[in-house]
DNA sequence: CATAGCTCCTGACCGC
DNA sequence: TGCGGTCAGGAGCTAT
């Protein structure tokens, strides 16, 4: 499931070929969450000037308006050069061809989107954009930010990491790591989290994603790098995925709920759904 | 407004 | 071996 850092990772493999190069053929699969915007030919000769990224989403910005790619939960964007094609698969919904080499939106589920936008200010694209909150990896957000953004919830915890509004880039897989790393049970309410709790989960966050990133991001499923390779964060979470297996600090078999339709893996010795008092 | 539930889609997996 | 049923999940949309 592409999150931050397999978004991250993606742009990082893809900027040094893409950056610069000029488009020269652009052709659509099956529907893909929504629709590109432009007849794909549109896209023929324009240049690609740099890669960036927001949350989840990947952000091509051309000479003349941009890109917004999202992996939903099972795309890869791939790259191919000259001399060692792509194998094509039935699943490659957008194929941008440069004079640098193609680019394949690969996406099995369909959950995923390519959308042009001329200006990121309007439309759609500002829509999804205005949805996504800090970015947890800027040394500028703190603490404050999210007990101020959390106060007053009654949703999960874990949901409201899902929803990314009060911060971005956590998905299933990085949201259980995240809380595992902080002591945080799943559902607790987010409006319950002390500013200390808020510190302990920003740290856990970031401590996970960096790992994630430094590990060439978790290759469950369909994700791959855009050099094709897979990531292998998958090998060292903490908690996801484990149901039963012992906890890494203590020992207690890792134990699973449903939030939301969705898994929760948790300790549920190290992740308290209420703080225990003690006295001095 | 806040929140819960529904929905899209298909590969993987399981039991018979 | 084949088949049907179930599950997973990002996130927009809809209903409450």
């Amino acid at each position: 499931m592409p999150e931050l850092p397999e978004v991250e990772t993606t742009r990082l493999g893809l900027a040094p070929r893409l950056e610069g190069a000029r488009i020269t053929g652009a052709a659509l699969g099956k529907p893909l969450r929504f629709a590109l915007g432009v007849p794909p030919r549109d896209l023929v000769g324009r240049r690609i000037e740099l890669l960036t990224r927001r949350g989840k989403y990947l952000i091509v910005e051309l000479d003349q308006g941009f890109l917004l790619f999202h992996l939903g939960m099972s795309g890869a964007l791939l790259l191919s050069c000259q001399g060692e094609a792509l194998v094509p698969s039935a699943h490659d919904h957008f194929v941008l061809q440069t004079d640098r080499g193609g680019l394949t939106l690969r996406d099995p589920r369909r959950f995923g989107a390519v959308i042009f936008s001329a200006d990121l200010q309007q439309g759609l694209a500002a829509r999804l954009l205005g949805k996504v909150g800090a970015e947890p990896l800027d040394a500028a957000l703190r603490a404050e930010h999210l007990q101020r953004a959390w106060a007053g919830k009654s949703q999960s915890i874990k949901a409201a990491l899902l929803c990314g509004q009060a911060v971005c880039g956590a998905g299933n897989i990085y949201a259980c790591e995240a809380l595992h790393r902080a002591g945080i049970h799943p559902a607790r309410a987010a409006g319950s989290l002390s500013l200390s709790d808020c510190h302990a989960l920003l740290r856990g966050l970031r401590a996970t994603l960096r790992r994630a990133l430094a590990a060439g991001g978790a290759s469950l499923r369909n994700y791959r790098q855009a050099s094709g390779q897979a990531g292998h964060f998958q090998l060292q979470t903490r908690v996801y995925g484990r149901e039963g297996e012992p906890c890494g600090v203590c020992g207690t078999p890792i134990r699973r709920i449903v939030q939301g339709a969705r898994s929760s893996f948790f300790c549920q010795r190290c992740q308290k759904l209420r703080r225990v008092l003690r006295r001095a």
